[in-house]
DNA sequence: TTATTAATGGACAAAAAGGTCTTTTAGTTT
DNA sequence: AAACTAAAAGACCTTTTTGTCCATTAATAA
């Protein structure tokens, strides 16, 4: 569904706010190998994250990622226009460029809906949701 | 929302349909405009369609695509698996190897019914049964 | 203050996606 | 048969995605 880029980055992010939720601050060797994915390319897009400003990082021994509480939630909207942009989110599905009610594409009203709720759900889920949600063990975030 | 390759080969195809449905048989040099995609990896790309059965072609003058009326109608699950393979179409939002009802993402229940509403509508939907409702002029299908 | 730890920066590399170009092959028309 | 038309084949190229590697910087501990 997503790129690699933001399933990395939604999976680091999550680990990273659960452990924090239990006082935790964790590093990338930890992260990477937690959600499984590259450790430098992980260390490469949690970068990114923090130059966005999504995540604040420690360095030096007991250093890690940590989430500022004062900041609000970040939704995944959020976090997908900034690793892959609005194309997922906008857009009709056969990849016209004028599609509405009037001139609609041979998807679109079979379509609509479905990008609809696809934008519900990223802009109401946030990082923090995800990660209250996840409260069994994270080796399961495996990825596919 | 899908990948170049599927937009490009599921615009064509609606295309060929749309024009043999009106006793006409389009080539690339035509369909490559009206699609507005590049010829040349259009070319390509209907090269493929025809290896998989999808389409046939005739050469030489007056040549061009066409459809087979006698085979059954493809559905876009169908052109999407052979394009861009599944991965759009199922696996878990969060990129998760063991998602299911037991063990589920922090996505699981809000992404399930996407996913399943994804998958209806490109099991359902035909390339024939999108150019029967191409009743418009077709230079609409523009990419983004 | 020196060693150690851990993130940062940036160059580089591999693989996949997206695309071009030229020659060949197979038909049709004259 | 010769000329013409249009798809097929395949080599090649460019850009983007997905990474790796190593030197540097910043913080902590001894």
């Amino acid at each position: 569904m997503f790129n690699k880029e933001t399933e990395y980055a939604l999976r680091s992010l999550v680990y990273i706010q659960h452990q924090n939720y239990q006082s935790l601050r964790p590093g990338i060797e930890e992260i990477a190998k937690e959600i499984e994915a590259p450790q430098a390319y992980t260390a490469k897009i949690l970068q990114r994250m923090v130059r966005l400003g999504f995540v604040n990082s420690i360095k030096g021994k007991g250093g890690g990622f940590i989430f500022d509480e004062s900041k609000p939630e970040i939704t995944l909207k959020q976090l997908i226009l900034a690793t892959e942009g609005a194309k997922i989110l906008e857009g009709c599905g056969f990849g016209m460029k004028y599609c509405d009610a009037e001139n609609p594409c041979p998807l679109h009203d079979q379509f609509g809906p479905i990008r609809d709720s696809i934008n519900r759900l990223v802009s109401e889920e946030t990082i923090q949701s995800l990660a209250r949600k996840t409260n069994h063990a994270f080796k399961v975030l495996i990825n596919i």
